[in-house]
DNA sequence: ACCTGAACACCGTTCAAGT
DNA sequence: ACCTGAACACCGTTCAAGT
């Protein structure tokens, strides 16, 4: 609709419209159709405009991974409290992971897509990165506090945990979930709480020795 | 080192030359290094030549992936077959689907990137990935008529339990495991089978919150 | 400071032409 | 059939130059 040329300068928050155009093309056509040149033109902007605020292309991929990051970890936090933690809290952080990779499957895609490998040294996408997987630690210390978590150790709690809600995420996003997504949010909660073997009626499990060996 | 110039055609399977390149190039660059004009001349070939066994590059990608998927779906049957099924043919299954993917990286990434999306109906892709996701749930049918498995849908409980492996999987390729990638098998494993939840059954309350991990 | 056009060294893909 | 070089329409990135 020939959107009018700008011939001042790019009056606002550019930085910030260029990363929101670099999600939007993601969104639309993939990572691989994200080209510099049309962000630019879509902003109505010059195509190296882009370099006054990101050094490269794969600056603004990892900004995006960062901003993703950072709104997965508010996302986690807030079903955590919302339902007030314990098993209920657990729960809901886990439909919340799941909920937002479906939701943001552009962001996810490039924060878990390998796109960011080399950048990840003391970077705002590192910074993010570990925020939000510490908000699950934090989560999981507390619910082994309460007795209902196995006192396992908590970063391989937290790895095994978010292993799996990555792994339901991937393939909600790449459409090769069979179940609707919120049947296998379900279904998940409950298997990963109580395992898939044979539910015993008479007792619970083999005994493991109390104390499993410390490191 | 002056590879000598090939005037003649290309002798043997170009076709199967160019994958192999393909793989090894990624494998050391990322897919996003992969250019066709590269592979072509690292074969002494015209950068053209490849369009006589592949449509485009995203076709190369997509041979790579079926490639990986039969690759993988062999080393599921194996580990299943060669332990005798059971438990223990459930754990060395596991165990070989990260070992497979710790052990080609580059495949693994191609065959779950999303590099593949559109092509994949009724294609060679399509058939591999069907065949290697039913040697999980020919295992799973097998384990759930032997009563060690909970009778849950076969479907739903072979995704659940991909989406776990695939999770862990992509964890150990991107580096991002805190322990021994052994040690995560095994724990993974044994939580995967009797759950993350409390085992003690009787009440007992004996923790005084003993050492955290100091990380 | 922030933006610009021109230029460089690349891409994937097509196509008429060779053997 | 299989391979080739030339050509087309793109890229990311750099840089001297504008305001």
């Amino acid at each position: 609709m020939a959107k009018k040329r700008q011939h001042r300068y790019h009056h606002g928050d550019l930085s910030r419209a260029l990363l929101q155009e670099a999600v939007h093309t993601i969104q639309k056509d993939g990572v691989d159709a994200l080209t510099l040149r049309q962000v630019g033109s879509r902003l109505g902007v010059s195509r190296t405009a882009l370099y006054r605020h990101f050094a490269d292309k794969s600056a603004l991929l990892a900004a995006v991974a960062a901003e993703g990051f950072r709104m997965l970890r508010v996302q986690l936090e807030q079903a955590w409290q919302e339902n007030g933690g314990g098993t209920e809290g657990f729960a809901a952080m886990g439909a919340a992971y799941i909920r937002f990779a479906v939701a943001h499957p552009s962001h996810y895609r490039v924060m878990f897509g390998g796109y960011v490998r080399g950048a990840a040294q003391g970077t705002e996408l590192e910074r993010e990165g570990g925020a939000a997987f510490q908000a699950l630690v934090d989560a999981i210390f507390a619910l082994q506090r309460d007795g209902i978590l196995r006192k396992d150790h908590p970063l391989e709690l937290a790895q095994y945990i978010w292993a799996h809600v990555h792994g339901i995420a991937m393939f909600a996003i790449d459409g090769l979930l069979r179940q609707p997504v919120d049947e296998v949010i379900r279904f998940s909660h409950e298997r990963m709480l109580g395992g898939i073997v044979t539910a015993k009626t008479s007792d619970q499990r083999p005994a493991t020795s109390d104390q499993r060996g410390v490191e």
